[in-house]
DNA sequence: AATGAATGAGACTTCATTCAT
DNA sequence: AATGAATGAAGTCTCATTCAT
């Protein structure tokens, strides 16, 4: 029953086709380099219109990528609280298994606009947004880092590679949404790379033993 | 002996004074928003000059980044070329161990240049390298494919699984050197999750049979 | 009694309640810069609804100027009329007095409305009203000039100085209005002013003899 | 010898010839609504032109007023150190005289561009000059006011009635200067008035007593 | 070899005004 | 009577690029 097509703006809001001419015009040229006019144009208006309804390029770009923004942080700080209640000297070893359930939701957060995820990490160079996945990454390794310290037995395993591994995971969960694969693919692909990541990782510390 | 800051432009000759200048600018805003004119300026001279070296500013971008992307190009077509020599029936299962030799000469390529790499991943919106990472993702993608339907035990693991790990390594290795981390770091970083994507996916496979 | 505080627009009639919000706007931003937007925003309505009453901005200007323009211009006309009945020979001398009676019916024509004639000095460019008072001053000097060719003694004073005496008069007088000084106030300043100008203009007579 | 017309722009430098262009222009419209397409081409370039020689509008604004803008009120400020170096008991009275002699060099600045002076009186809302002449007004009020509370015989005459005619005085003095009489004919009157104001307000306070 | 002047296209944004509802 | 949507012209300003010197 999915009756819409990208295309068809013939039935929408004007704020709903504005949205959706920006959506494929961001996502085309990234913000900065998008005229105002091509998005206007194709939504069907002039770029006078678009001022009606959002005060600048800058606020249309963040009513599009906000909500999503907003609420992938909001799950990651929350992930984060959990991590902080487990009990320090476990703390960096459990990471791994508080964070990978996590996955499907943060899946299905970004899944809810794929084009704004897309757009955050991609086409978000000169607004607020620029460097998200940066922010993100910081974040994680600040944690790491900070649970390292507190751990037993830190530096069983190089401080820095599970610092990358962590990266390279949240890094290719971003790639996996915005390469286009559909959900069921994309939980499946996370937890078999979490697989391999566990049983690589267990076999890593083992072996630096 | 490594003499030369990056501030140091007095002695250089001006085409390398503007490539240096570049490099700093699209590094700063990337490539559509560099104003030209900032560059010529922090190169010393006025932006009418860098005319006299460089077509347009798209060529200035290129004189900066292609050597690199011609390079790891050419690298990851000479890997290609080696696993098509392998036997049909088992270049799946032996592709990962024809790729991971050539990561630290891969990490050569892409170091020799850790600016124009950063540039080619992070900057390149609006020029021909757009989307680099994409395209070799995709050829890569493409590569296991092929495999994959001559395989002997094709299914064996997911083909996706594989392309995704495939993806994430790639992805975690343009991400590390990006990240500033020294060479011999990077090489270990790599080494490792060599290590942890080869146990991880032979226990992935074993489980599934 | 008077019972109606500025911002209370709540029972007036629409068209007055745009009046007044365009007298603000108009006063805080000028003809030009004054947007109708937050004319008809600050008013409770959209700007379509201005159309409504009034034609145009211009149009809408006016409506709050032109009453005192007009007003003040006849009464002008009509001092001029009665200087114009002296006879010719003593007309430039009794100017002055024939003039100072009527400024406390000038103050009150500025007066009934001090905000549209501080729009009309201060806030028309733009607009038909633009120099006003240049206009009256030329006014005044070309029935001075006229007066004084006409005049016995001709050049007692120099008429020049006549001129600039009663432009200074008259600018004088505006600046009192849009001062916000109150009425007997001005009128008090004015009569004083008056009587400074006489005496130092007999002196400056009987000197030139 | 004065060779040069107003319109004669052809053997001028092209800075000069946008000032020249920019005042008529800010002249004739305001500088809000003078468009700088129109200073361009009234120049004989193109718009982008300008800002090779200014940062902005108002820079090219300023670039014409503030040299009088600066001028005059570093003058006025002169003046009145010099009245603040009166006893206390006879500043009041002594203000006038301490004034007038100095109306020549104010008439100069002004003078040294007419049309500076116009533009800053005139044309200056939305600028930093807009309300000149207004706060020179309240400079000169404040003085007279402080003087009036330490005079002797403070409120001989009505401070009211002295402040408007120090503005009054004032104001007549850029209406000259704007209204294009020669230097010689402004000196001339503004000494006629000054005499005028001395013999009246000496009048007026003998009569008070 | 390099400058400095200038262009011309195009950027975002504002706003008076119109008009169907 | 009033709205809300939309227009279209105009606004200031930026920038890659050209070219005479």
């Amino acid at each position: 029953m999915a009756r819409r097509k990208q295309s068809d703006l013939g039935d929408m809001s004007t704020r709903d086709r504005i949205i959706e001419s920006a959506r494929n015009c961001f996502l085309e040229y990234g913000f900065q380099a998008a005229p105002l006019r091509k998005i206007a144009e194709d939504a069907g208006f002039t770029s006078g219109a678009l001022f009606g309804y959002f005060d600048s390029k800058e606020d249309l770009f963040y009513a599009i990528t906000d909500p999503i923004a907003e609420t992938v942080v909001k799950k990651l700080d929350e992930i984060r609280a959990e991590m902080d209640a487990q009990p320090e000297k476990q703390r960096l070893n459990s990471m791994g298994q508080v964070y990978y359930p996590h996955i499907p939701e943060i899946v299905d957060i970004l899944l809810a606009d794929r084009d704004a995820t897309k757009l955050i990490v991609t086409g978000s160079k000169g607004t607020k947004h620029e460097g998200f996945l940066d922010r993100i990454a910081d974040r994680n390794a600040t944690e790491i880092n900070k649970a390292a310290t507190q751990a037993e037995n830190a530096g069983s395993i190089e401080q820095q590679t599970m610092d990358i591994l962590m990266d390279g995971y949240v890094s290719t969960l971003f790639n996996l949404i915005t390469s286009g694969k559909d959900r069921d693919t994309i939980i499946k692909c996370m937890e078999a790379i979490g697989r391999v990541y566990e049983v690589g990782i267990t076999a890593l510390m083992k072996k630096e033993k």
